[in-house]
DNA sequence: AAAGTCTCAGTGACAAAGTCACGGAGCAAA
DNA sequence: TTTGCTCCGTGACTTTGTCACTGAGACTTT
């Protein structure tokens, strides 16, 4: 059951959700798949695309807890299955998402009856809760200069060399857990030292080697 | 099979432990159940005392994760098992503390054959997730005095009425996620609008309506 | 009892980060 | 070309964190 035209490279683990009652879905960019309060009834498998999952204080302030990318599944979904809990963070579709769900009963009997699909499920629970401990770390011992870096080095990397990074202060900001203007600041020294060229929307490296450097201390 | 002279309650899930090769183990205060970069080779089960786990940076900082309590798991433990991980944490008993151990492979065994182990693992894993979220959360978006005024409150809310409460700036510091210097001086200012009275170790909490509205604004 | 030696707390000076309130620049649709 | 929107820059100020000391209380040791 596909509902969309372009064909989608299968990952390993796409066959596990290939149980009765699973249903595909397609979402475009921007979208809202769920936020603080909602009920959580489905198991939520991302198979192409992305997805952004963040935390919304009483002050409208946004703190992004993780990304969820093809052929993974949402922790704080299966968390609050498996614990009968609410959402307490919000997701955004940042491209085009193709998702996989499964209704609650059926997530449970698989969960009983597959060990396979027990194992997938748990192993990415794992792994994700592992990178959310790793994220919490980096932000509370990383200055923010450390945090711009290592954002700006990760993105450049899925870029051929010398591309922009398309990025705007504000995305940035979230992605650190930090403001706008200390965001703005940070990067007006970062390239009077060199070490970058900003344009509207846009970060260019220009000195990795400096940056990589910056994380280390 | 129990080391300890004295009798100690035994909650619901103390059954489920009740499995071939599990082992019970007595340990004294300020004891290091495990740290930073060690294998994981047990399922962890608090039978009695409190077990504090948290981060350690490189520069030697710390940062309360959680805590684990009588007839609770331990949430990294679950996730290193379950995803093959050496810890990234460290944890140290904050009270003499009675463990029951299960060896990794029996652990996966009764988490294959059994419905009930299953759903204590993952009801709690669940748990302790989303507390976890939540204090990150409240990490991020809480200003100090916040954090402290709840600190006090659920502390003091465990004894009786008026009862100085024992614990260091330093203690206190480490459970918010700041320095020792930052709590003095704001206790220091607390005192002086009368919410509370400061001793060698101690801190009495004099207007806790105030505190508490402190939390909500 | 006096002297050492812990832990715990107070403080000044300064640095880093966050907040508030603007203004202004680039871009696109009407 | 005017209007409206997103994105960015900046000054002024507050909050928080860091560093380097100092001192006070409690417990040991001599």
């Amino acid at each position: 059951m596909t509902l969309t035209g372009t064909d989608v490279k299968p990952t390993p683990a796409d066959g596990l959700m290939n149980v009765d009652g699973a249903v595909s879905r397609l979402i475009p960019p921007d979208e809202c798949l769920f936020s603080l309060g909602d009920d959580c009834n489905h198991f939520v498998y991302v198979r192409s695309g992305q997805v952004r999952v963040e935390l919304l204080s009483a002050s409208g302030q946004q703190l992004l807890l993780y990304r969820i990318h093809d052929g993974e599944s949402c922790v704080m979904t299966t968390a609050c299955l498996l614990g009968n809990n609410h959402y307490f963070a919000q997701a955004i579709s940042e491209t085009e998402v193709e998702l996989i769900l499964i209704p609650h009963v059926v997530f449970n009997d698989q969960l009983n009856e597959s060990a396979a699909f027990r194992e997938f499920v748990f192993n990415g629970f794992s792994a994700r809760l592992a990178a959310l401990m790793q994220r919490t770390t980096e932000l509370a011992t990383w200055s923010v200069d450390q945090r711009i870096a290592s954002v700006l080095i990760s993105r450049g990397g899925e870029l051929p060399h010398d591309t922009p990074i398309a990025l705007t202060h504000d995305q940035l900001a979230i992605d650190i857990g930090s403001a706008r203007e200390v965001v703005s600041r940070r990067l007006a020294a970062f390239e009077k030292q060199g070490l970058i060229e900003r344009q509207r929307g846009y970060i260019r490296i220009l000195d990795e080697g400096e940056l990589s450097r910056l994380i280390e201390k």
